[in-house]
RNA sequence: GGCUAGGUGGCAGAGUGGUCAUGCAGCGGCCUGCAAAGCCGUCUACGCCGGUUCGAUUCCGACCCUAGCCUCCA
């Protein structure tokens, strides 16, 4: 039994798929104006692995994740570009694509984009005005009449009463009611438009959703997710629009997730605590550490960004893949630590939880290891690399692993600037992290440049000196592999294995 | 002011009404030519005040503090 938190409730509930045995999902993504940020790459990586963990369990996902390709901040960005909007959105979308690619984010199974769904908007706005819930405004807007809607404020818990007193909103004098927000915008000079039922122009931010939703997942569906951020007023104006123009249900589970934080306040431009993903890579041995500093955490809580955090990360993977390293593959089978795995992700997807058991079985396979106990050995890993896989992490052989230096990054996190504001899309051509399947990876980084094979080489050198029991020159070069980055660790039968620091 | 999350050991971060989180760091051992890695052992916890209870970090109430939202925001 999966149990999800419900942010429309908050509590806890068990996932009853309104199709047994189909979940369809719907998650609030991008608008692509700007590269992707490790807040987003956040949101990205946790309904990742609740499309994951489901399939996992044997459901069968419809997983669609919208992309906003029309709107204030696009236009404006365009603008102050020189560019087409259509130019800008293509390149954005495909830079994020990318940094998803890299964080082993699986594609949705549908990434519709607001502009390909303006029909259907314009259908729900037309029913909506049909059924008195939205107005023709005096400027030619349609605005969504709040007060009609009787549920209004019940996912983020307000009361419209309290929302019009606490109003910091300048009071707009085209709208009935100053929470009344807009559903249809008149078009303005130099705006892409299209033609509807009130003259040209476009669509609100939050009928898109609606419309995108209801277009591939039908009026009532599973699971809706997004940032905590987007609770209000985004899902509580999505609930308003959808369940008020199909009279049905819309979305049973609410998830949202927590955001990433930068000393304890959340990153924005305004404050300058503002990352990117391609910029937090290249600072990373691979990206599979940024990934795992997400998990380290329930999705539900904030997290602080730190460099030191990603050190974290670092050395718990360095420590998972040592455990791995020279272990036969064979057939992974299931244990009590694959019951635990389960259990524990059942239970509102705790992946921090989920690590500790992979951690444990860390210990148990070092052990069996020290003990002789290969067969053990062997199948505990293959058992942790099943799980691991799961979660989408420890996807390469612990070799290409240990290969990958970690990038010089002079300084502490301070150092680590806030991308400016303009011009954090060049540079997408050049990858950040060498990927795991570049062979010859790893050495450049590093400063010293030693390549592989030049580690190889002394490796062997050593191997003989300690053989000859010269130990001065084993040490020799044990101190020369050390400050290339390389440390070496010696194994029973004369045999070494080294990595990069 | 309203609403929503939180306050756990040096750090990060789970969880539980009375035996272990887990990782990093520290300390003591084993192993090693010496290291490294690994293993074993070990230390510093549950914001404050009441209440319920045989017993609360865990349940209830008040309080303090932090962050987010109430305007576009993952």
């Amino acid at each position: 039994m999966i149990r999800i938190h419900n942010s429309l409730t908050g509590e806890k509930q068990e996932l009853q798929p309104i199709r047994p045995g189909h979940v369809g999902m719907y998650v609030c993504g991008m608008t692509v104006y700007d590269s992707l940020h490790i807040g987003h790459a956040r949101m990205m990586t946790v309904f990742d692995i609740v499309s994951r963990y489901l399939r996992y369990r044997g459901y069968v996902v419809t997983y669609v994740r919208n992309i906003t390709d029309i709107d204030d901040k696009i236009i404006r960005r365009a603008a102050e570009n020189g560019e087409p909007i259509g130019a800008l959105t293509e390149r954005v979308i495909a830079s994020i694509n990318a940094d998803c690619a890299k964080l082993a984010i699986v594609p949705p199974d549908h990434e519709p984009r607001a502009t390909q769904h303006v029909p259907g908007m314009i259908a729900l706005i037309s029913t909506l005005i049909e059924k008195d819930y939205a107005y023709v405004a005096a400027n030619g807007d349609v605005m969504y009449a709040v007060a009609k809607f009787e549920g209004y404020g019940k996912l983020s818990g307000k009361h419209l009463a309290d929302l019009r007193a606490g109003a910091r909103i300048e009071v707009d004098e085209f709208k009935r009611d100053p929470l009344d927000f807009v559903l249809w915008k008149h078009t303005k000079p130099g705006e892409p438009s299209w033609e509807s039922p009130w003259g040209p122009g476009r669509p609100g931010w939050h009928i898109e959703c609606s419309a995108m939703s209801a277009a591939l997942l039908g009026t009532h569906f599973d699971i809706h997710g997004g940032g905590m951020d987007l609770k209000f007023p985004h899902h509580e104006n999505e609930i308003a629009q959808s369940c008020a123009a199909t009279g049905d249900r819309f979305a049973n589970l609410w998830i949202h997730n927590g955001f990433v934080n930068v000393d304890n306040e959340k990153m924005s431009k305004s404050l300058g605590n503002f990352f990117t993903v391609s910029e937090v890579l290249k600072a990373l041995r691979h990206p599979e550490v940024l990934r795992f500093f997400f998990l380290m955490s329930h999705y539900r809580g904030p997290i602080n960004y730190s460099l030191d955090q990603l050190e974290q990360a670092d050395a718990a993977l360095r420590g998972i893949y040592t455990a791995l390293r020279d272990v036969p593959q064979v057939p992974a089978v299931e244990t009590e630590f694959t019951e635990r795995f389960r259990q524990v992700m059942d239970d509102d997807l705790n992946t921090p939880e989920a690590i500790a058991v992979l951690q444990r079985m860390t210990r148990e396979i070092n052990l069996a290891k020290d003990t002789g106990k290969e067969r053990k050995a062997a199948a505990l890993s293959a058992e942790l690399r099943s799980l691991a896989s799961v979660l989408g992490i420890i996807t390469l052989e612990p070799e290409q692993w240990f290969r990958l230096a970690k990038p010089a990054m002079p300084g502490g996190a301070k150092n680590h600037v806030a991308t400016p504001e303009a011009g954090n899309l060049e540079g997408q051509g050049e990858a950040a992290v060498v990927s795991g399947g570049d062979a010859s990876s790893g050495a450049s980084s590093a400063g010293a440049g030693l390549s592989d094979a030049d580690v190889e080489g002394l490796i062997a050198a050593r191997i003989a000196a300690r053989k000859a029991k010269d130990f001065a020159e084993s040490d020799r070069i044990r101190d020369q592999l050390a400050a290339a980055g390389v440390i070496v660790e010696d194994k029973p039968g004369g045999k070494s294995t080294w990595r990069r620091a």
